[in-house]
DNA sequence: ATGAAAGCGCTAACAG
DNA sequence: CTGTTAGCGCTTTCAT
């Protein structure tokens, strides 16, 4: 039953059954026998408002979207599950989109969510660089805030990981251990947090004087298979590697395999440090050393900021800087030995 | 832009424009040239329908609701994304709640997505009984399939496994490797999936003649936490098992980190079958046995049978039973020995 | 082939 | 303290 049924049979007006169970009794001073008469009829044939009138009133959906690339990889899902546990407190309900690693799925989704208005957006963008995103984000009024990648030229807020430290954090901690012939599995040539990390890694590696050889540097996607066949490759090489980082994703379980398909000891033959923890990560063979993102903080920090950016702005909440940057660290397990 | 301000650009109706967009353009009779007058100023000016104002109308939200117990389950995020994937072919766009494997909060979110008026529900319910959940749905006009666990008494389809066959034949292949003391690891008491699982397990055992000690039968929860804590009980037994199924969930990996506490070497001293292939049970130590379920084909039954029962009914949309069960298998690895 | 008008369910400004 | 009214943006019947 929706609320005008509920006055009709009540013999007041809507206006008066709205401000009761919009909880606006107080407010307009709606005498407390109406009150209860309202609740208890509302609750006697389970009326709620329809949030679809509502919102075409108001203008406010309470449901803001969250996209990303993949939301089979932990790393996702246990932030779209953090999201919306946080967005929940706020009477928000997310909208779901799976990008599934593809540019123009993206843009499609993108381009549905913000027709919806949407009253906020939590963006994972696929790693790759997509131009009618920005745009399609610019040209909109829908706040945005981006996770994980940040896409420049675009004015909404941030909270991205520190790649390029993270990336020198996992090949300083090779080269501490004494490696000096150390390979990078990338997901894509393309993609942001990768190239970064990269980056990171062969700046810590050019700075302890390491063999710059760029067939250390390879790998084409994020599946098992591509880590799969990147490992492959990598230790039929004339002079191996003596320790593979992989950069991301699920990639590391291809790097297993293809050790174990070489009888190659992990970690007396071949030292591994990869990204992303995952729930796996201490029990699979050996217990890997992981570079480990702050998930819970990231959420915390993507919610809080979406929150201040919706209007009216949710008063008495944090503010802070439109770049957040975190920092990741290791988690020292078993996958990294002298060589 | 709307489409009233289009239309007013143009100088024409709103209804024209709302024909011409909503593709109904041949349906009216509406002429070439207005069509492409339309449809140009509607690219200029990337004027789209509001699907709220839409909504209001129709009835209609394109829009279905996805509840599970915990995207973080990779069971349930490939399912999320599967669903996602054939939806989003009939236009349809998802709402994704995660319940955290707690009734309360499953049935506030049932509640608001009932109110939402979405198109459907595909609900994957908590594993404990909640009888709010089955009046809320019971009483409610929305299409629901059920899925991964059946309701009784609920008059909405569901796609289920047939957990009875899968406990079977998780105990039956370890009977045949020559185990006779079982013990099976349980999520939750009183959840059905584990509770058809186990009674499976227990009618081969008895079958075949094995002890019955209601020792061997413990556990209390989906967490690697409980599943460690379990298995420890178990190995600590005067007379450990020979043999665990872990009948769902993290817990492989607690016995796995027990069965390490306790230098138990697997599959030698402990053969182990694990519910619900993962992406990771194929790289732990050792590459595990497991009882895996067809996903993708869930996803399949699932958004076919929610679409049938959309209104108007998608034509040409084959139809079935109102109970698919379905049958797992066994994937046999290598955590399996003879004692 | 197109327009006018009603109405989906709600909220908020205004009027008492 | 409560009612009346307008209007959010759309689709659809009815009219032409």
């Amino acid at each position: 039953m929706n609320i005008s049924e509920l006055a009709q049979h009540l013999d007041i007006s809507v206006s008066t059954v709205s401000r009761v169970l919009s909880g606006n009794a107080a407010k307009y001073r709606i005498s407390q026998s109406t009150v209860k008469r309202v609740r208890a009829a509302a609750e006697k044939f389970n009326a709620v408002p329809d949030p679809l009138g509502s919102s075409l009133r108001t203008g406010r959906l309470s449901m803001i979207g969250l996209l990303v690339p993949d939301i089979t990889n932990p790393f996702f899902s246990e932030l779209a599950r953090a999201i919306e546990l946080r967005l929940r407190d706020s009477g928000m309900a997310v909208l779901l989109s799976d990008s599934a690693e593809d540019s123009a799925i993206e843009n499609h989704l993108l381009s549905t969510m913000l027709a919806r208005k949407l009253d906020g957006l939590i963006f994972a963008p696929v790693g790759t660089t997509n131009d009618g995103v920005a745009a399609a984000i610019r040209n909109s009024v829908m706040p945005v805030v981006t996770l994980d990648r940040v896409i420049p030229d675009l004015n909404s807020p941030s909270i991205s990981l520190d790649n390029l430290h993270a990336g020198k954090l996992a090949a300083e901690h090779l080269i501490a251990a004494g490696h000096r012939r150390i390979a990078c599995l990338r997901g894509d040539d393309d993609a942001f947090p990768d190239r970064e990390r990269l980056r990171g890694a062969q700046q810590a590696l050019n700075a302890a004087g390491c063999e710059d050889d760029p067939a250390l540097f390879t790998g084409d996607g994020y599946s098992r298979e591509a880590g799969l066949a990147g490992a492959r490759r990598l230790l039929s090489l004339t002079r191996p590697p003596t320790a593979i980082i992989t950069l991301s994703g699920q990639g590391i379980l291809g790097v297993l395999q293809a050790a174990d398909e070489g009888q190659i000891e992990i970690p007396d033959d071949l030292s591994v440090v990869a990204f992303d923890e995952q729930p796996w990560s201490a029990f699979v063979n050996p217990p890997l050393t992981t570079v480990v993102q702050p998930i819970a903080e990231m959420a915390r920090l993507a919610v809080t900021k979406l929150l201040s950016l919706t209007s009216p702005p949710n008063p008495g909440i944090e503010d802070f800087s439109d770049e957040e940057v975190l920092l990741a660290h290791i988690h020292e397990r078993q996958s990294v030995a002298r060589p």
